[in-house]
DNA sequence: CCAATTCCATACGCTTGCGTACGGTACTGA
DNA sequence: TCAGTACCGTACGCAAGCGTATGGAATTGG
């Protein structure tokens, strides 16, 4: 019953690092906790990582980019506006498992709370995202700047709010993109 | 310039408990730390509370119950069911600045990552506005749940981004409210 | 004015995490 | 095969927070 223990690479530790935020919150992302649950010692922690602080500014950097990359995904497959924004709101299910899952968004969010660091990736992400699309939007001719709010909030909420309940928001998501389409036909 | 100290009381702590949790996030939710905020030692702490448990227990009780007052306060105050529903979208400004503001609702849900005594009154809290925020839209004809889920997680999501942005989200609410009640006449 | 009580300060031992130092193992290539 | 490197285990001193104990100030009631 001994667990194997091949060695571990920089990248297993970010991995581990967003799982444990996820499941056991920001206070587990610690050198020695995370140790244990890798089966390791911090030996291997500082080996890998200048220090903790490092470590949560690669965890942040690596969620930064990828959170970009899958807007920019998004953008690249569909060109039709209105299948653009319905894809959007499945953004939530698109998350990969490796870094933490669906959970990882909200996680992270809570983990800004405290932490200005944190909460600067934070707010330059939720700028982007509503740059793009508030982009989206004007395309579709819905220029109230409202709307943007509106569906990035939800999105933000609902990803929330299932991160306890354990729901899936797609429904909920598509009603309230077709309920704001429908206001351009008035 | 030496400043004047009061003798405290319980409620002392619970408030600076809050602003502390909004300002600084959980990890300032700590006896020694909280003490110095209040210009006092830890020996008032623990002449108050038992422990450092049964301290946030309390401030998540006073939270619980003053969450259900604030909607059931807005409930006999209107009778009209629209004008409620209006209502229910200010209730994020409607919140004692004692208790952290408007920003204490974000800090608390925060605080409640890989805390389960916090999620679990979190989550007792959005049930019971689930349930009757759907009474609401019920009287509305507005049957499908997903509104339901839709105005509740925008009113999450927004609180959550006002909370890094500073902006007022009243304008968006109502704007989000007016998109789904355009709805019933179609 | 003087108990009696309430409230606060200080010191102590304990635990947990930090970062470092250093020794040891396990791969790697020539 | 055997140096060399990459990786990990362990032990150390340090800092911060916990909860307790105990003494002292500050307030109150009689």
């Amino acid at each position: 019953m001994t667990e194997k223990r091949p060695r571990l690479k920089p990248e297993d530790w970010i991995y581990a690092g967003f799982r444990a935020l996820v499941s056991d919150g920001p206070d587990a992302l610690k050198a020695e906790p995370l140790a244990r649950t890798l089966g390791t010692t911090k030996g291997s922690f500082y080996w890998h990582f200048q220090d903790v602080g490092t470590f949560h500014t690669m965890m942040l950097a690596l969620w930064e980019a990828q959170s970009v990359d899958a807007v920019t995904a998004a953008l690249d497959e569909e060109k039709d506006p209105v299948r653009r924004l319905y894809r959007l709101g499945e953004m939530s299910t698109d998350s990969t498992p490796e870094y933490g899952g669906d959970g990882a968004e909200p996680a992270i969010r809570a983990w800004a709370h405290g932490h200005p660091d944190v909460a600067n990736c934070v707010a330059r992400v939720d700028q982007k995202r509503l740059e793009y699309l508030s982009r989206i939007l004007a395309e579709l001719d819905l220029t109230n700047p409202d709307f943007t709010r509106i569906i990035y909030g939800a999105y933000i909420g609902l990803g929330t709010l299932s991160a306890t309940d354990q729901a899936d928001n797609s429904g909920a998501m598509s009603t309230l993109l077709a309920a704001l389409l429908a206001l351009r036909d008035a």
